[in-house]
DNA sequence: ATAATTTTGGACTGTTTAGTCAAGAAAAGG
DNA sequence: CCTTTTCTTGACTAAACAGTCCAAAATTAT
């Protein structure tokens, strides 16, 4: 049954999202990509295609696991807005590491069918758990009333790829935690 | 003292702007700008080097007409808050079509240092105006006393990217009306 | 007019790009 | 052990890339 790959393929796509996080895709030469991922040219087009099918291959992983370690901080904390403020305190605390996802829509917005799937299967994901949190902070009376939690959780989306574009654009530490501290806000 | 350019130059770069802003930098190519500014090739080298100086040079131009367009929304009210909420409608109104600001800061963050110049300046002029704001915003007891300005100024253009990218990954014009509104209840 | 100066357009160059080809090396199944 | 399948390596290709060169055209100042 022929050789065996002496690749892991998972950590080759992770080589690769640390590249594209970094350069975008066009930005980002194959040859920039065999260097990080240390395989040989053919071994990149067997596995994965193209540079394109690696990109949105790396996109779906880097997307998958955002939304799990999103999600995983939510359920952290017993109390819904505790778990909300763990949440996007990850984000502020990883900001200075540039976002894989918000690189993507901002260079391809959805003019990629391909890539609005994978966009759209992880933001689903993040935005029906954040939804769920805020009603039970409104239940147990941490949240407004008045809010629409669906409307609420896009705005904490939102504010994710803006704290972490302040935080490229050269925001501190301290700015950033400002920010989403000033983000909880507007849901009370 | 020789032959005058047959072009405008500010029509120029406003043609480049429109291509960066679509592709960023490395999805350019100089062909494409070319064909949109409706130039030779020797006139562009000519005229502003190379590609990377025609980018900065978009992105200055673009970066000032958008400070001085949220400022001009800022003063259109005789109210403070309502200035601001008209600055962040204004951004709403105009988020589906991409930035080159949050692009530029996107595709290069602050790797380069005449970029970074150019954004600071544009940053710092938005940004002090928003602060005079807020605080006459507070005065007039339309925003929280306990804000503090030059965060909550931070906020609001943190939000402007965030509202942005929402645009940029198919938030339609309801969603983003709704992220203006939320982002501007964090501010009472 | 004419000379000086600058723009312009197109051909050109060397490099980098994504992607392919072919031959050899390695390992699993019989 | 040997065949078959697969992986790996490095050379290769054709196109796209940013940027340059040069001669012709155009315009102002003298």
């Amino acid at each position: 049954m022929g050789r065996l790959k002496e690749f892991d393929i998972g950590m080759a796509v992770d080589a690769a999202i640390g590249v594209f996080r970094e350069h975008g895709f066009e930005g980002t030469s194959t040859d920039m990509l065999l260097k990080a991922m240390q395989i040989g040219r053919q071994s990149l087009y067997d596995t994965f295609g193209d540079k394109w099918q690696l990109y949105c291959e790396a996109v779906r992983r880097y997307s998958a696991r955002e939304a799990s370690a999103h999600v995983a901080a939510l359920r952290s904390q017993p109390r819904a807005m505790d778990g909300i403020r763990a949440m996007i305190g990850r984000v502020a605390d990883g900001a200075h590491e540039n976002c894989l996802g918000v690189g993507s829509i901002c260079e391809f917005g959805n003019s990629h069918a391909d890539l609005v799937d994978i966009h759209a299967a992880a933001h689903a994901v993040i935005s029906t758990a954040i939804a769920d949190h805020i009603r039970s902070a409104q239940k147990e009376g941490d949240a407004a009333r008045d809010l629409d939690p669906e409307e609420a959780a896009a705005f904490m989306t939102a504010n994710f790829a803006g704290i972490r574009i302040a935080a490229r654009g050269g925001a501190g530490p301290d700015q950033v935690r400002a920010l989403a501290a000033l983000a909880l806000r507007a849901l009370r």
